[in-house]
RNA sequence: GUGGCCGUAGCUCAUCAGGUAGAGCACCGGAUUGUGGCUCCGGAGGUGGGGGGUUCGAGACCCCUCGGCCACCCCA
């Protein structure tokens, strides 16, 4: 294929679909904007140093998965695979956290892998993060947001908040080896992946798909047992408020975050109606990202949700089913004068009906075709343009839908009424 | 990175024991010399993803390659 394509798992948004993103991001906006978030918009890139002391070295992401490359002064950049260790950078090189933070973000993130449902090479997301407030509340303030985000949207009945606590560092280093110890017993029973991963990163069998893994993992040391006592309290308290609130969640004790940064609370929202891919927002509190970033220690917690697995479920769940018609009215001339008088027009009428979409036809065409358009276009009234209009100062204004299984007649209207008539007959279509 | 399935008209798909392609929808025009939706008639649209091989002959068989979907992995 000689044609220059988009690149692999990039994908184009076609105006089909937008509608629904913008839906999504007004909503979560203003939203966002109501619990008191600031918008902060970041670079889509950053120093590879970033990524590789925030998400970790030997995660995937970091080892495989970025889009990384030197830049004409030979410094290595990567495109960002996710957003918060931009969002920590900027809060920290900004100053932004001698007071607590609350901001958001949006915007695309890279990671190089292979393209599926629900998972791309470029998607996007929107991320929430919460600087400078070590207690519970805080991380119950966003899934009270999120939960309420649902709600909003319709998809409450589609998702499920699952919660776990992974602890303090020095907690998860004891419960790791006590995993590690007992799993490299079983070593032979283990898959080739978890094998694997017993090396790279022991806490990801956790969450392994494998059911002969999982049923490994029942006689495997829990990660609760070996919390502190900081991580336990927080997370009952946790638990209490998201009680309280009347938001249901699940433990689930295997639940672990594949990024280094998390501790404490780590939560995922997901579903069960996009395949593979069904988590639609995770995060998790991430206490030393900011001290190991350079900043002063400052605790902190967010989530990021997927903004294409939103779109999926909204699709499926069918949000934005009978919308009104794009189109209000679809402009129809025919002759050169007519044509110049139906443009001027309907400027006019633009500024002074700013709530109304005028679609006028262009490229010419016979009456007939640009009635079919007209039609096609699911506009519900037309206004025509011909000699006999102009020749009379006058526009013809035809009704394109039925009302009750009735035709209604068109009506010529003189030019000077025109705005008033279309009005009534707009008003009247709405009904 | 691994695996399965799949690439034929703008879209959804046929055809076929290998004999150089068809339908529906969409599009354009006409029946209606200035009037849409229904109907009828006609038209345009394809180097059968690309390359190589087998063959007298390949969209069909073989190999390679590119791409898509789904799953693993990973994660939003």
């Amino acid at each position: 294929m000689s044609n220059i394509r988009a690149i692999r798992g990039m994908n184009d948004i076609l105006p089909g679909a937008t509608p629904y993103w913008q839906y999504l991001e007004q909503t979560v906006a203003d939203l966002l904007a109501r619990y008191g978030y600031g918008e902060i918009r970041l670079p889509v890139v950053e120093q590879t140093e970033l990524f590789k002391r925030s998400i970790g070295e030997v995660t995937d992401i970091v080892e495989k998965e970025m889009y990384t490359f030197d830049d004409r002064n030979g410094e290595s950049l990567t495109l960002r695979p996710e957003g918060t260790a931009g969002c920590v950078r900027a809060a920290i090189q900004q100053g932004l956290l001698g007071v607590p933070q609350r901001l958001w973000y949006s915007g695309p993130m890279f990671r190089y892998e292979r393209p599926q449902k629900g998972r791309q090479r470029q998607f996007h997301q929107i991320g929430v993060e919460a600087f400078g407030i070590a207690t519970a509340d805080m991380d119950a303030e966003l899934v009270l947001l999120s939960a309420r985000l649902w709600r909003q949207l319709g998809i409450e009945d589609c998702v499920e908040l699952q919660l776990n606590s992974i602890g303090s560092l020095a907690a998860r280093d004891a419960y790791r080896s006590a995993l590690v110890d007992f799993l490299g017993q079983h070593r032979e029973a283990l898959d080739a992946d978890s094998q694997r991963r017993l090396e790279s990163n022991p806490l990801r069998i956790l969450d392994s798909k494998n059911p002969d893994t999982q049923a490994l993992l029942d006689g495997a040391p829990t990660l609760a047992n070996y919390l502190d006592d900081e991580s336990r309290a927080d997370f009952e308290q946790l638990c209490e408020l998201l009680e309280a609130a009347g938001v249901a969640y699940v433990v689930n004790p295997r639940l672990v975050r594949g990024l280094d940064y998390y501790n404490k609370t780590v939560f995922e929202w997901v579903t069960d109606r996009l395949g593979a891919q069904g988590t639609i927002c995770a995060g998790g509190r991430y206490d030393g990202l900011v001290e190991q970033l350079g900043g002063r220690s400052t605790p902190a917690v967010g989530f990021a949700m997927g903004m294409e697995r939103l779109v999926l479920l909204l699709e499926e769940s069918g949000a934005l089913a009978g919308r009104e018609p794009a189109v209000d009215v679809y402009v129809i001339s025919a002759g050169a004068g007519a044509h110049r008088a139906a443009l001027a027009a309907v400027e006019s009428l633009r500024t002074d009906m700013p709530d109304t979409t005028f679609l006028q036809h262009t490229g010419g065409g016979s009456f007939k075709s640009q009635l079919k358009k007209a039609d096609k276009s699911g506009a519900r009234l037309a206004l025509i343009w011909g000699e006999d209009e102009v020749a009379a100062g006058t526009v013809t204004l035809k009704p394109l839908r039925d009302s009750g299984g009735e035709r209604r007649p068109q009506q010529t209207v003189p030019t000077g009424q025109l705005q008033a008539t279309l009005q009534g007959a707009i008003a009247n279509e709405i009904e």
